[in-house]
DNA sequence: ATACGGTATTTTGTATACAAGCTAGCCACA
DNA sequence: TGTGGCTAGCTTGTATACAAAATACCGTAT
């Protein structure tokens, strides 16, 4: 798949997956990236001719992409990046904060002391980029950090979960980190979830992430409020 | 789609939706029925005959089903369906009983004097069913029970997460109700809800839905320990 | 007899051609 | 001048043709 000009060989690196496969994570990346905008319209011969394929792998993404929510296929309409609204969000994330409760209550009492020092080197690098306030690379190593407990939890369908809701929230391009004070509670909450770990309290590390989840609804749903003010 | 003959014009009744779209729920059906088997695979051409459609639009509908975990893509291998092992019904049931213990609380908080009734009408009817013994219309309108109760929590979000995991479990086709003593014990679990629900109750609600799921789970268990014993 | 290799066939993945529906613009008419 | 319907084009949905990879089959050699 060329970004520039037609492709004369098709002789990008390496080739391992199908056409369509490549245009779903493409255009996850467009969509994550705001390329393509909440909303936009999809024209599908356009859309296919920048990727350097034809319609019929791109329309077999377009699918996939759907089945995930990203975007909305209207039949013999046109397919639409998919909106998420506050409504959304406020739906959203009370499920999140169930499900990565769950996580969090299964990896305290399964968490060994391997796993506990890699936690706790993955949270000492977020309090590094927390201190240089580095905002970018503190949600880069919070995904992983919340990745790795995941693992630990043990239970696959649950990450699975997981994983399409929180595709879902990255369409909403909202950084509630950057409002003030929220990065230091975050950062508190996390530290109370390290005890918890290492004390293999599950009650708690699951109050606890719920917390941590909600604590961030509230955050977005200042930071909307003010920008809709 | 025709199942018999090559349509001669295409006269079914409504052909509202596209092809691809009428595939993936006769392909849900099928599947759900069990005349696609487990771990089956799929030849595009020979299912793409027998429902009568080429297989562009049946590898788009494909998709669909695999991006919902019905059926497995292996690239350039071909297509199966998939098989829920016991190992995935003891991570799945949990999360269940998450989600829908999160559903039962909410709509305990939120019922309304008329969904009350209807609620009630749809119990009575459990009762009934399960008196004459009717294992398969007790499931359907159990179903049913617990769809409007997602409705009256009015979390559609939540809703679609339960229903990507429902279909699932239609891949395990279980009938744990059919176990000696299961479907009593579930109409009390209904029974209790029931009051929870007309007390508006929610962490009571919240208990027992979850207490409902596990149980189912534990039926399972003991049924498939019955049949590898 | 068995194992290895090469060829033929089958099957998936992709492109293109074709059909049908939707949109928009224009003209006629009130 | 505004509204209604018709036509032209553009876009989606489907079928088919083609390319490439995987599998199966067969023959040969050890």
């Amino acid at each position: 798949m060329n970004t520039s000009a037609p492709q004369p060989t098709r002789s990008t690196a390496l080739n391992r997956s199908s056409l369509s496969q490549q245009a779903v994570e493409e255009l996850r990346r467009r969509i994550a990236g705001n390329d393509l905008a909440p909303g936009q319209r999809l024209d599908e011969a356009a859309l296919a001719g920048d990727l350097g394929i034809s319609r019929t792998p791109l329309r077999e993404a377009l699918k996939v992409l759907s089945a995930e929510g990203l975007v909305e296929i209207r039949p013999r309409r046109g397919c639409y990046v998919a909106e998420i609204v506050p409504a959304d969000l406020e739906e959203i994330f009370p499920i999140m904060a169930l499900l990565e409760g769950e996580v969090a209550r299964e990896a305290a009492l399964r968490v060994s002391a391997a796993d506990l020092k890699r936690l706790d080197q993955l949270h000492a690098s977020l309090e590094r980029h927390a201190a240089d306030g580095d905002v970018d690379r503190y949600y880069e190593v919070n995904y992983v950090f919340h990745d790795a407990l995941q693992g630990i939890a043990g239970n696959r369908w649950l990450q699975h979960v997981i994983g399409d809701l929180r595709k879902l929230l990255k369409l909403s391009r909202h950084r509630s980190l950057r409002l003030e004070g929220r990065l230091e509670e975050s950062l508190g909450e996390h530290r109370a979830l390290m005890q918890a770990l290492h004390q293999r309290d599950g009650d708690g590390a699951e109050r606890i992430m719920k917390g941590h989840l909600l604590a961030q609804l509230a955050a977005l749903q200042r930071l909307m409020r003010g920008l809709s003010a």
